[in-house]
DNA sequence: CTCTTTATTGGAACCGGTTCTATTTATGTA
DNA sequence: TACATAAATAGAACCGGTTCCAATAAAGAG
């Protein structure tokens, strides 16, 4: 392996002079033309960890996803991708495999591997995820939940559920059922909740009840093929896309249809929602465009410029076949 | 930060003995109690770059995947994090966003990160990619493609098409049609292809036609609008789930009923196709234990042990709804 | 044609570890 | 008790870069 000794020696420099060359100091017109000949011929790169040891950090941003196979990560993570390498920045993605130790583990180790920024996509906030976050001292940016006092970028949670529900309101629906998950999670479990409720709350003749499932297809399914034959409701709105097509395959395996005997919706915008039948009225959220302010925000964080503590994209109601006025 | 002169200092000791301490060579029982001590109490872990700056690499392993948002690289994906993770490694993504620029510019990445070992998910493999493996000088292990003198695990293709292509022959149909994906992809665009071919060749009232389509969902999509008006078939085989899950939207569409006028069916066992209705019968790869012998195998290949260059994982035919007798 | 000022350059120290060698200390054996 | 052998340790060199400082060379001013 050729080092900067090598390229040193054969320009007939000192090694000093070739670091300076490198990184943009002042050398001689002279010099300069003779080591870009050398490295040329020997296809000379620097060695990343050399530079590393000294260097604060490197050109990588290290990502922390919730899982691997999570729609709405994968989109933000290929838009994230993209963008970075325009910026000449690597990612490197670690999966916590919806564990909260494995998400402050990951925080340790990006940190170890002196990244230059984390971005975090987390589901809940814990005091470990905020003790990690101090005491690495690389800025860390929250995607899709918002933690108080912390960086974040997300959607408009209680935006896009208060559409929900007043578009739902308008079709004259009577009897709701909302399926919700956790409300440790802020962002779904609370904001966009509240959003539904609140938009379906006036009005005496209305009652929504409202179920707590899991993000996991598997469990919300078989929950479901526990709460459809009972329900009385006539539109039901699931908390993400994925349990809403776990209501979907429910309704299939119990030969009830839709949108005839129930009106379904849900949140995303996964692309598998307009694949099915019927397709489902959803709320579109830009991940792409996520994705682009994401790594806009940590690099201007880590060239320690200041930004925003909260930013939240807005998003868009999708109507498809699965809701119908009632 | 603290570093291991640090330690050696408080211990005092001289760091040989701090780092023959950490890295199991031989201490005494009395300064092995002390370093304990010290370590737990400030928190001291090594610097990963100045130790890789002498080591030959690091305890991480490269992947490089096709795109962010398939189903199957995902599935590998997440058995190999787990399995690597059990291993002490660190896995290390990137995506080479369906460019084969990007992937052998990736090769050259990663082993600038020094990483142990790099995982290919190729789709082709090029001259270049022959040269950059031999040049990078790092193992590398191809999955899901068969690279001549490379070290290879993949799927049993060719098995998995002859499979579903006896399955087919077996329900009495006549007319097929296959769609396949292009050629240059040996594995998906030969194998499987040739596997289906091959099943349903002999007899002369068969036909079986084929045509080209895409990975791509809203490619095959607008494709097989236009193919399935004027198609004779009462079976269409597609090389992928994904492109079955097209053709199943396109029926809709078109307002074709499967399995009532033709059967349908792909191959991946993506979870989507068991979600649509009808469901989709396709041939189940074996995702997890692929990754988990990509890792094994990795892992043999950085400690420099020889390995099988080719190992071929089996399959399962999964029938369900969408496929019926003629 | 000197004297400053400025642009280049070389050398040494340093980043935080690992590893080799020589030395000291402990242990076992005759 | 003396001697051989094994275990533990210190010190120095090294990995491949960056950075600081002093020294030298080139350029401009008087």
């Amino acid at each position: 392996m050729v080092t900067i000794k090598d390229i040193a020696q054969r320009a007939g420099v000192a090694k000093s002079t070739v670091s300076r060359y490198l990184n943009g100091g002042s050398v001689s017109q002279k010099t300069r033309a003779k080591l870009d000949e050398i490295v040329k011929e020997t296809g000379y790169t620097p060695n990343t960890f050399a530079q590393s040891l000294k260097a604060k950090h490197t050109k990588m941003i290290g990502m922390i996803i919730p899982r691997l196979d999570s729609y709405s990560a994968n989109e933000v993570l290929a838009s994230i991708d993209a963008s970075l390498r325009d910026q000449q920045y690597q990612l490197l993605i670690t999966n916590a495999n919806q564990s909260i130790e494995r998400e402050i583990e990951n925080i340790y180790t990006l940190a170890k591997q002196k990244v230059a920024g984390i971005i975090l996509m987390a589901t809940i906030i814990t005091e470990a995820h905020r003790k990690a976050i101090a005491e690495v001292d690389i800025p860390v940016l929250l995607l899709g939940q918002v933690g108080e006092g912390l960086h974040t970028i997300s959607h408009q949670e209680y935006e896009a559920g208060f559409t929900m529900g007043s578009y739902a309101k308008n079709l004259g629906h009577k009897k709701y059922l909302y399926l919700s998950v956790f409300k440790e999670d802020v962002a779904v479990g609370q904001l966009r909740a509240q959003g539904v409720l609140d938009a379906l709350k006036e009005g005496a003749d209305r009652t929504v009840e409202v179920i707590e499932t899991s993000f996991s297809f598997q469990e919300a399914y078989e929950q479901a093929l526990v709460i459809l034959p009972s329900t009385q409701a006539t539109f039901i709105i699931c908390a993400t896309d994925n349990i809403a097509m776990a209501v979907l395959k429910a309704a299939h395996t119990l030969d009830m249809s839709i949108p005839q005997q129930f009106s379904l919706a849900g949140f995303g915008g996964y692309a598998t929602t307009s694949i099915v039948t019927p397709s489902i009225t959803t709320v579109k959220y830009p991940y792409k465009e996520l994705g682009k302010v994401a790594v806009e925000q940590i690099l201007e964080l880590v060239s320690g410029k200041p930004m925003k503590e909260h930013i939240a994209l807005p998003n868009r109601l999708e109507i498809r076949e699965s809701t119908v006025p009632f």
